[in-house]
DNA sequence: TAAGTAATGCAACCGGGTTGCAAACCTGTT
DNA sequence: AACAGGTTTGCAACCCGGTTGCATTACTTA
């Protein structure tokens, strides 16, 4: 049963402990992204750093990135498949004003934008404010 | 001279007070979006919660406009002459890694996107991260 | 089993943002 | 000029998300 997300978090070259393979877990059911704080809230029992240190090695081996959405703390969805977090696979956000969650639009790209002369791209993020389908 | 300071205050209906010239005037000049501890360095002698007031004011007013750009820090700019910060007057934010700075793209609109069926629009915030013309 | 490395738990800290409250200030009235 | 009302300011304290140091525990491998 676990052997699932074992596999996955080996894929990404993490070593899959006890703590990871719930927080992966949670991260899979979970339709919207999440932020510490929230992490928090569903493991009550465990500690503060240990949640985010295994945050921050979800994205640093590209398991999961993290979203901006200007709500004061940052938030974290699972890549699709093929993500590799390039330019190319970076989507819209969309942050819901009523429920405060942040949704993943994967299928709407970052619109392409002509920068002025001088200035290079390196990132690219756009969140989207409003009320979700769940809220109206 | 400060006359013009004044103006443009009332003209948004806020009283214009010493310290609300001074960060106008500031923020007037400066070609960049500043965040509160920003001006809490140009502003040493100033208190942090009377600069805070003051943006906050300023922000109710339109008088400026404020940005997250995931640096951590919200951002302040002056607004546009015409602006009335309703989602036409949205432009495109540039965050420069190496300075760090926050530009103002007037000339580039946000682009519109088309949501997901259920979702609707209220604001959008778009930031591109990258190298400023300066830096390079 | 012992040594070395990685992960965890605990505590403390940092920095941006925010608020309560009292003092100072401004404005219009008597 | 003195006063009353409302606004602004300064100071202090607090909140919260994020982050780090350090000792302990768990894992791996020789």
């Amino acid at each position: 049963m676990n052997d699932k997300f074992d596999k996955q978090l080996q894929t990404k070259h993490i070593k899959p402990t006890a703590m990871r393979q719930l927080v992966l877990q949670v991260l899979t059911k979970q339709k919207t992204a999440l932020s510490l704080p929230e992490l928090e809230e569903i493991f009550v029992r465990a500690d503060k750093a240990t949640l985010y240190r295994t945050l921050k090695t979800f994205e640093k081996n590209k398991l999961i990135h993290s979203i901006d959405d200007g709500s004061g703390a940052v938030r974290y969805a699972l890549c699709s498949e093929e993500c590799d977090c390039s330019i190319e696979d970076l989507h819209v956000h969309f942050l819901c004003s009523k429920c405060n969650k942040t949704y993943c639009l994967n299928e709407i790209p970052v619109p392409t934008i002509k920068l002025p002369v001088g200035f290079s791209l390196e990132n690219v993020s756009m969140v989207v404010e409003g009320i979700c389908a769940n809220c109206r």
